[in-house]
DNA sequence: GCTGAAATTCTGGAGTG
DNA sequence: CACTCCAGAATTTCAGC
């Protein structure tokens, strides 16, 4: 990677496990001035290296009580899909999407209230993909050890 | 959820897709002043609701080109096995952890420089659940449509 | 990438309904 | 008890070097 070293990605390293942290405490972490750890986070940001930032949540505080993974086989290849796909990224229940090589195409991660609200995603994935659609694969996601690089008994610590 | 409001929910979820927003601002989303978002979000800390916080990262800016998700087939239950996945839990390369139902009982996302990194990892979880593990399912993850509630074309930074 | 000063934000305690 | 207000502390931001 071009015009990165050492200090941006031990940046990037701490970003993703403590994304609160200030610029004055990661200025002290990589012997930098707060104002230089500034400069380069807005260079990362620029160049796409970060893309954004996240809380970490437990879904039941939002009334989510069902977390699923959907998997989706998809009979052919095209840019159509990604672009129905990318629909799918803006709806608010929909946590990531992957696409993905081997014998599924495509990952979802999604979270719903109830088991109707996962119904009646899959049945608009269902619609959506049409016949580009050959099958869903999909599993309930009952219990976190780690999520987007922040372990489960790390902090709050409530359904260990 | 007992002891959770509306604003409670409100400021959850902002905090997921901005995560780095500040108390200030946080409080003129939801008509409250900055010290009661700071005292909501210590009794969201401290009740569970929020795990933590993380940046969403482009794992190439690590030298991380392979992230793969795993599909484990595991033979038996037991607390022996999350306590593996916990050791797990704790590597560098490891993004999430789930235990899923379905076809196969736990997923994990990781991040690799190459091929042999991957192998050598699959290499421990084969060691590490020795009997308990029936198979392994991995796929290439080439892309990237949505992850922690950030899309990937839109810059879900500070101020948005 | 650093400095230094100004603007903004954060923080803890006192006060109010 | 949750909220606001307020002052001091810390952080962020931006200019200039």
């Amino acid at each position: 990677m071009p015009g990165i070293d050492e200090k941006d990605r031990e940046i990037l390293r701490i970003l993703r496990k403590e994304g609160r942290i200030t610029l004055t405490e990661l200025g002290r972490r990589v012997n930098l001035s707060p104002a230089s750890v500034k400069n380069r986070l807005e260079k990362l940001e620029k160049l796409g290296a970060i893309k954004g930032y996240s809380a970490v949540v437990d879904p039941a505080f939002l009334d989510k009580y069902v977390k699923v993974l959907f998997l989706l086989k998809l009979r052919v290849e095209g840019p159509d899909i990604d672009l129905i796909l990318q629909k799918f990224a803006a709806y608010e229940n929909v946590e990531s999407i992957f696409r993905t090589s081997g014998r599924t195409q495509a990952v979802i991660i999604a979270e719903f209230e109830d088991m109707d609200g996962m119904k009646a995603f899959a049945s608009r994935l269902r619609r959506a993909l049409g016949n580009s659609l050959e099958y869903i694969e999909w599993s309930a996601i009952y219990d976190v050890l780690k999520e987007c690089w922040v372990e489960a008994g790390k902090r709050g610590g409530r359904w260990t």
